[in-house]
DNA sequence: CGGCTTACG
DNA sequence: CGTAG
DNA sequence: GCCG
């Protein structure tokens, strides 16, 4: 990059644009957001943002300014930065409020502007030296104690390579900063479940914050969406919540559910979850076969959700079982979203039963196991008080009172002649998986997914009961599922 | 320097 | 583009 | 980013 004087840059920028007056629902607001550690991109979705709902944004600061909005910058920060960059001092009279973006975010979820509560208020930085952040983490690892386990595991070992990637190939700069990000994760004393947790952490800014995105993921949010909505300045919970573009039913359910879903099921929810799905599916088919796959048959007593396979002799029986089961589990109120997918009829026509293969993707409401008075219609009860509460965050115990966790729960129905292919591409782990069927492929001319293995040379399906016989088709000696946590 | 699991909505 | 092991 |  040529070396051009910083002032020379400043205003090049896309400077949004003032609304007309007239267009103003609340004359007697003027934003002005401080570009500073927000950037231009984030600075231009939240100014878009707010002229929709009807605010007066202004793209330079002036003595008509009323609301000052900044994002991970102290009072003096902002007073100083307005005074370098805008080339005008914020009066001692008639000050402006100087307000965190939690004031504006509040304002655009309610529409109209909130209150300005202590809470809005940027905070006053005493003496740089002792700074302490609101959130009481000490900006020096000498003032706070870093346990070797901790609760950030899967973010900092992230971070750490990061960091020393940018050791061996680029700058020592960019080694200390994902260092020092790393390091105030693993101080924290709680585990992150969201991008709100860790913006105000010393240290977590710009890219440490992309890696934290990534990793903190919400159903329905790939990497490509997540990337996007970054460089589009969509940072956090709350952006998405005001949003009005236009979510899939996916991520509109991942987004509610968000909170429970980034929590780790537990062995003991996942058989609960297994017995409701028993019972749901005994129903209809009372000597229908349930096997629980996925992490918890490879071992696990942790995991995201819980994945059933299902089948019967009769395959006949299983047509139309999920319909059934994700019925019954709606009029429970048990069903919080689901996602249907039958297989297509193919030309393997000749198998004249219908083909019994369906797939749902499901968040169920687990009742707590601690309300065990919970009739059916208790539980059905207690969930319409919870979608209330969803709809209105503010409202105070929401946390508390909850009698269900959301969780994300596959069922898999296949047809008997399929069974131990799906048992083994749905028990994993992902690696595995992968592995195996690059093995296959390359080395023994034989193409697996989770309904059968495919001869390329014989042109043919190889047939198994078992999984000991997939083994045994591929050359491999057999591997228990607790051994295939790869 | 190409390939990197596979199928489905 | 997203989901799944 | 690494292996063939």
């Amino acid at each position: 990059m040529s070396c051009v004087p910083i002032k020379k840059r400043k205003k090049e920028a896309a400077v949004p644009s003032n609304l007309p007056a007239s267009e103003c629902l609340f004359p007697d607001v003027r934003l002005f957001l401080v570009e500073r550690r927000m950037g231009s991109a984030r600075r231009n979705f939240l100014t878009s943002l707010a002229q929709r709902k009807g605010f007066c944004v202004m793209s330079l600061y002036s003595d008509v300014v009323t609301h000052v909005v900044a994002e991970q910058n102290s009072h003096s920060d902002v007073l100083a930065w307005i005074e370098k960059h805008e080339g005008q001092c914020v009066p001692s009279v008639n000050v402006p409020h100087l307000l965190d973006v939690s004031w504006f975010t509040e304002s655009m979820s309610s529409g109209r502007p909130v209150n300005v509560e202590p809470r809005h208020n940027l905070k006053v930085v005493l003496s740089a030296a002792t700074e302490v952040r609101c959130s009481q983490m000490p900006t020096y690892a000498c003032h706070r104690r870093t346990p070797l386990n901790h609760h950030n595991q899967t973010i900092t070992n992230a971070l750490e390579i990061l960091a020393r990637s940018a050791f061996f190939q680029e700058s020592d700069v960019r080694y200390l900063g994902f260092t020092r990000a790393a390091s105030t994760l693993k101080a924290l004393p709680y585990k992150l479940q969201s991008v709100n947790q860790a913006k105000d952490l010393p240290w977590c800014g710009g890219h440490c914050m992309i890696v934290i995105q990534l990793l903190t993921g919400i159903y329905g949010v790939g990497v490509r969406t997540a990337q996007r909505w970054f460089k589009e300045g969509i940072r956090n919970l709350s952006d998405l919540k005001t949003m009005e573009c236009k979510l899939t039913a996916e991520q509109v359910s991942g987004l509610r559910h968000c909170k429970d879903l980034q929590q780790q099921v537990t062995l003991e929810e996942a058989e609960r979850v297994g017995q409701l799905v028993k019972d749901t599916l005994q129903r209809f088919v009372p000597d229908v076969h349930i096997t629980m796959t996925g992490g918890f048959r490879r071992g696990k007593e942790v995991g995201h959700d819980v994945d059933f396979l299902i089948t019967h002799p009769n395959e006949n029986a299983l047509s139309g079982l999920l319909e059934d089961a994700v019925g019954w589990l709606e009029t429970q109120g048990l069903l919080l979203y689901h996602h249907l997918k039958k297989r297509k009829p193919a030309l393997r026509s000749a198998s004249s039963s219908m083909d019994s293969h369906e797939t749902c993707y499901a968040i169920v409401a687990l009742p707590s196991s601690s309300s065990p008075w919970n009739t059916d219609i208790e539980v059905k009860k207690c969930n319409s008080e919870d979608a209330e509460r969803i709809a209105h965050p503010e409202s105070p115990n929401s946390l508390n009172s909850r009698t269900w966790k959301a969780v994300r729960v596959d069922l898999v129905v296949t047809p008997q002649a399929e069974h131990a292919y799906a048992l083994l591409g749905w028990t994993g782990s992902k690696h595995f998986e992968r592995e195996l069927r690059r093995y296959s492929l390359r080395e023994k001319k034989l193409s697996l997914n989770s309904h059968g293995l495919y001869d390329l040379e014989k042109s043919c399906f190889l047939p198994a009961q078992t999984e000991e016989e997939i083994f045994l088709h591929l050359g491999l000696q057999y591997l228990p599922p607790s051994d295939r946590n790869a």
